[in-house]
DNA sequence: CATCTTATACTCACTTGGAGCATAATTGGA
DNA sequence: TCCAATTATGCTCCAAGTGAGTATAAGATG
């Protein structure tokens, strides 16, 4: 039956069939001291990765091998983000290609075992302008807006010009517009086309103005990375994963924080308990803490059982009874 | 600096790395008049695909070529749905891995060019439990609910049992639960599971039960078909894609139909209006048709405005104003 | 013991979504 | 000719959900 699969298809159009070398790469997520952290390897300016093996049982597997190598840190929750075949990522015109399937992975810092080779990074020293939690980061009007406006004045043609200037305030919140924390990557991606990032310049010798801040990293990994917390941002509104990323035990505060650290944005702290408790995704532990000052807090625990009893779904389709 | 990025984890684990082959698969969708409707080659059991080749510029135009070759269909919309890559998918031990890059495409069935080596067919035929816009199907209950049960019954231990009646009544709605119209992988999955899909049996002889309705494809293909039709169902509620399978100028009752041929649910026609009306997704064209019989319906187009100006985004966190 | 700080409980207005009804404009016969 | 059937379209009502803010509770600190 799988041969005869093969056997259908056999009506080859143009080039030749050819192999493929294929990587792995992880963006694995943690909360830190310094705030959302992504574990990072080298001088702290890639991702881990490696190259998908005869030995390995599966994407997944590698990928945990991976990391576990050269982090030292095993994986619990994880999801796959997107498969990348650009034909110039590795350069040069070898009669070979380079498949990148990525990955998003969750855990907590702590979960690492073996010595200390990983490297926790907050997100935002490679997206400083992702950062709102304390209002509309200075970068942005201070220097992304006035650099966009100057790329999109560049455009050659009128139309250009506008199509760029609305691209920009979209994704940044120009001129009153809300500023959407989902946009990760179509800002980052921005960013590259109006060559404000570094990985933009990379090679071609005519760096005009200096660089953006915000650090750099290898290849296309920062890209990779934006896809990642892009991914998060949208999925801790729909899907429990928040708690992948907590202790065993938290308090209501804690896991709005971290709520807040992925989203980059301040929490209303009394809708958000609502939102929590109505949704019956915690319990109490009866305990409570006294960490610091003020009321001491109770103590929730994730209730693992809502992954089985819902899917939590939510239709926006109007339905008919009938 | 592309150099220094393979550099930087030149740390080899255990095996071997190698090369594999990529193949791309195509989930393209067009509205027909039997019901929404897949592009099928062979003998309708499979999805078009083809290995990607050196001279393709990426993989969106590997699969573009690949469809055009193979079905005379030229594709609109596109987006990447998963990345596969199971050690015996081909089967045999050879040292040499499949890894198959599968994507979503939306069209209009008249968009094919060639000749008609094209073939439509429902969606329904390869998964009839979809398909609830009459009601309950009757192979849910009658067919579908007594095997899974039966299957649930065969488990070892009695928390396995009931783990898999939940399962099951989640994903089939069982007991008085809602019917959620996106889980159409689970549900496959689940049915592949319990060996109650052809795909399932292939190669064991142990046939014990003939397999369910619904027509099998080669390979995972049906699995994809699946995962296909699960991310369009979902998609449709927050991102206007529908249009992609409309004609130029249609009605909203056209337009309702093709929602609940896509979702496979019946809809509320006022507040579907509503919903559309107010979004602004659309505009008047000023005409209006007399088709059939009753009162002549307003034509409208999409307003491709709407892909520039908003994201629709939509949060669910609940911000705070500061 | 007053004050600061954090936790937790409620309130209120407003928007959204589900359901159904009323009216309009055609076609096709009785 | 005019009623019946059929589809289109507009509108109302109510319940649930969401945004925003206030009030009270329970500790720590000096």
């Amino acid at each position: 039956m799988q041969k005869q699969a093969i056997a259908t298809r056999k009506e080859e159009p143009s080039g030749k069939a050819h192999d493929a070398n294929v990587d792995l790469i992880a963006v694995v997520v943690a909360m830190t001291e310094h705030g959302p952290g992504a574990l990072t390897v080298g001088r702290a300016d890639a991702l881990p990765s490696g190259p998908f093996e005869l030995s390995h049982r599966s994407l997944q597997f590698g990928l945990r091998a991976w990391v576990e190598h050269q982090t030292g840190h095993q994986l619990g929750y994880i999801e796959q983000l997107y498969t990348f075949a650009d034909r110039d990522r590795i350069g040069e015109q070898r009669q070979q290609r380079v498949i990148s399937i990525s990955y998003l992975a969750l855990t907590r810092a702590e979960h690492a075992v073996g010595s200390s080779k990983r490297a926790w990074r907050s997100w935002y020293d490679y997206f400083p302008w992702e950062d709102h939690r304390s209002g509309v980061p200075s970068i942005i009007p201070g220097i992304l807006q006035p650099r966009l406006l100057a790329w999109a004045d560049d455009a050659g043609h009128d139309v250009e010009r506008r199509e760029r200037r609305q691209r920009a305030g979209i994704a940044f919140g120009f001129d009153g517009r809300d500023w959407n924390e989902e946009l990760v990557l179509q800002r980052y991606e921005l960013l590259y086309e109006a060559a404000l990032v570094e990985e933009a310049v990379r090679g071609s010798e005519l760096s005009a103005s200096p660089p953006i801040p915000g650090t750099p990293m290898i290849a296309d990994h920062r890209r990779i990375l934006a896809t990642g917390i892009a991914r998060l941002r949208s999925k801790i509104k729909y899907r429990p994963v928040v708690f992948e990323l907590m202790p065993p035990v938290f308090t209501l505060l804690q896991l709005q924080r971290t709520v807040e650290a992925l989203s980059g944005r301040l929490l209303h702290k009394p809708n958000f308990r609502r939102l929590i408790e109505q949704q019956d995704l915690v319990e109490e532990t009866g305990e409570t803490t006294s960490d610091t000052v003020g009321r001491p807090a109770k103590l929730f625990r994730f209730r693992h059982a809502v992954l089985d009893e819902r899917v939590v779904a939510g239709t926006k389709l109007p339905l008919s009874r009938a």
